[in-house]
DNA sequence: TCTGGCTATCTTGCATACAAGACAGGAAAG
DNA sequence: CTTTCCTGTCTTGTATGCAAGATAGCCAGA
């Protein structure tokens, strides 16, 4: 990484935390982040967690309602869009940028995805949401760019969050075929191929979101209210719906 | 733009305005950026200008010295390769997905590219630097997704310093040619060969870099330190200069 | 003159105190 | 019973104070 990891731990300690705690879907979009819960649950004063939910606000984590709280972000369909369309513009660059795959990179993949199976196996369903996730990070990391395997880390992690609001039905199956078929494409050195290929995938994954779904209940009822009561209107529009209440 | 520019109005002007000091080439790298000095000029406390740093830490542009200070990132020859590959995969990537051209897309662009010759005519060299890099910016923008924008603009202002350390000579007319030809397979619908040209402009310049200069000249002494002494240089190598100095 | 160490000063690191807005819950009025 | 308002409480926003490390410059000793 470009900073060192000179001091500061329990910082990156606070937002590693949280990072991984979206990666592995423990922590639902919308979840309330209190400073001082924080402060306490990691023995430090309120200044340091502000320190860590504002890096997390700039990589798109998290987000501040002023005098409410932090949460964790919740997309609006948009945004779900906008993810979704920047992933497939960054992986599929980063596959068609690649030359090689080492045999260290094939053997990654390959464990990588036999964890996959075993997870889905074992019907692990967290496992499996974190493990889904990562394999993009893993190939981002095959190309030694930590800048590009940092972004996609958050991008990931903001399509987690995705997941959990807008997923109907998880087809851990299907995707789990897409990063096979990915990697074959790899291994026979068709990048071209690999980027198509992850282009499909994306495109699957985002076509399985109910994105007409609203996050926030309320919001149906909002633009029902500025709205004719009659039977107009096959989508209303409304503004995002960017309420937070989780638990 | 994920952000809702609720209220913390003051940090974002601090955070914009180093921004866009780096961005038209007026903050060089290694700059000091002193806490209490910034809380002075943006007549706040340390407290904000503080947020403001990490914000800028996380996003690549400032890093902190432990109890020594903050200062503009001076990437390494390492850090400005990953730099540049990032971002022609980045590039190429959202070139290769865009479909069509819009009209204001190609006035946009049309309208930039004359600003870049005016600028050059004009032999504004800071003007022209920030053009350079805007350019990019714009075709990001021509995708209407703001997450690429702003991974883009980050790295276009890191791309910036490393030009102002590695830089030998500033080729802005090659560099507004291959603007011009990126735009011109642009128009023509050619969006994989505006690709390939991107990447192509993306190699020129990188190629125009010195990467064996070293921004510090201790790394020099270094070095020799580890090699066999043959022709030892007797500069005592002052410190880099890194005062503050805009204008 | 050169070297070594000490101290004064400047820097960030971190915690805390207080301000101020948002919200919930209850009391009072209708 | 419903509505309105008020107040207590909880939240973040911001400044400030103090601790501690880093640095520069001076002074003494060789």
């Amino acid at each position: 990484m470009q900073d060192s990891q000179t001091s500061e731990s329990t910082q990156k300690t606070i937002e590693e935390t949280i990072v991984s705690g979206i990666l592995s879907a423990k922590i639902r979009p919308g979840t309330r982040l209190s400073e001082n819960q924080l402060a306490t649950l990691f023995s430090v004063s309120r200044t340091r967690v502000r320190e860590a939910m504002m890096r997390l606000e700039t990589r798109g984590i998290v987000h501040v309602s002023p005098r409410r709280g932090w949460f964790v972000v919740e997309p609006s369909a948009e945004e779900a869009i906008a993810v979704y369309e920047a992933r497939r513009v960054i992986e599929a660059g980063l596959l068609r940028s690649m030359r090689v795959l080492t045999d260290e990179g094939s053997k990654a993949l390959d464990v990588h995805l036999n964890e996959e199976k075993t997870a889905m196996a074992a019907g692990d369903r967290q496992r499996l949401t974190y493990l889904m996730g990562d394999f993009h990070i893993r190939i981002a990391e095959l190309s030694g760019n930590a800048i590009i395997v940092d972004i996609l880390r958050d991008l990931t992690a903001r399509t987690i969050l995705i997941s959990m609001l807008y997923q109907s039905e998880f087809h851990a199956a299907q995707s789990h075929d897409g990063h096979c078929r990915i990697f074959e494409a790899m291994q026979a050195g068709d990048f071209v191929r690999a980027a198509e290929l992850s282009v499909e995938h994306l495109d699957e994954v985002e076509m399985g979101l109910d994105l007409t779904t609203r996050p926030d209940p309320l919001s149906e009822l909002r633009s029902s209210l500025s709205l004719p009561p009659k039977t107009v209107s096959p989508t209303p529009g409304p503004k995002k719906p960017q309420l937070q209440r989780s638990n």
